[in-house]
DNA sequence: GCCAACGTTGGC
DNA sequence: GCCAACGTTGGC
């Protein structure tokens, strides 16, 4: 999952313990959290930063359900075609499980894309804010990141 | 700040 | 249903 630091950032996670991931308005997205199940893991990833690439680790804490903030015409996600009968879009707490003593760089993640495949991440054009990884990928970053 | 790669919108 | 225009994302 993607953040932009100055938005939120995973020191602004560990301080919260745990976080609503609202104000995802992209289907694919929304719908990678709806098949979101309990316990599953997240690579945290900073985007838009000096130094792109994944921070640390969460997992998910409460499956997917209404995100109020489509609703609210002061936040910046409204969404005034989502009507509260028929709610389009969906999040799901996440919880801090670890900040990585140093950060794995969208450039680390690249020169490592024979080890990982088809990495979702690394694909070219791809601005999803959620999207999946397979367990072997999310293994290699983790041992990236304590090497 | 630039720009490529998207997703969405709306006219037709 | 097509597609041009537009807005957004995000690396660089």
């Amino acid at each position: 999952m993607k953040s932009e630091p100055n938005a939120y950032s995973i020191d602004d996670l560990k301080r919260d313990k745990k976080t609503m991931w609202d104000g995802v308005r992209n289907y694919q997205a929304r719908n990678f959290m709806r098949s979101m199940a309990i316990g599953d893991q997240i690579l945290f990833y900073h985007s838009n930063c000096d130094v792109p690439g994944v921070v640390g680790l969460a997992k998910v804490v409460g499956l997917a359900y209404v995100d109020p903030t489509q609703f609210d015409p002061s936040d910046k996600h409204y969404d005034p075609a989502s009507k509260p009968e028929d709610p389009r879009w969906s999040l799901v707490d996440i919880g801090f499980v670890k900040k990585f003593k140093r950060t794995v760089s969208l450039t680390e993640l690249k020169a490592r894309a024979d080890e990982l495949g088809d990495f979702a991440l690394t694909r070219t054009g791809n601005r999803l804010s959620v999207m999946s990884v397979t367990q072997a990928q999310f293994d290699l970053v983790v041992s990236l990141a304590v090497s």
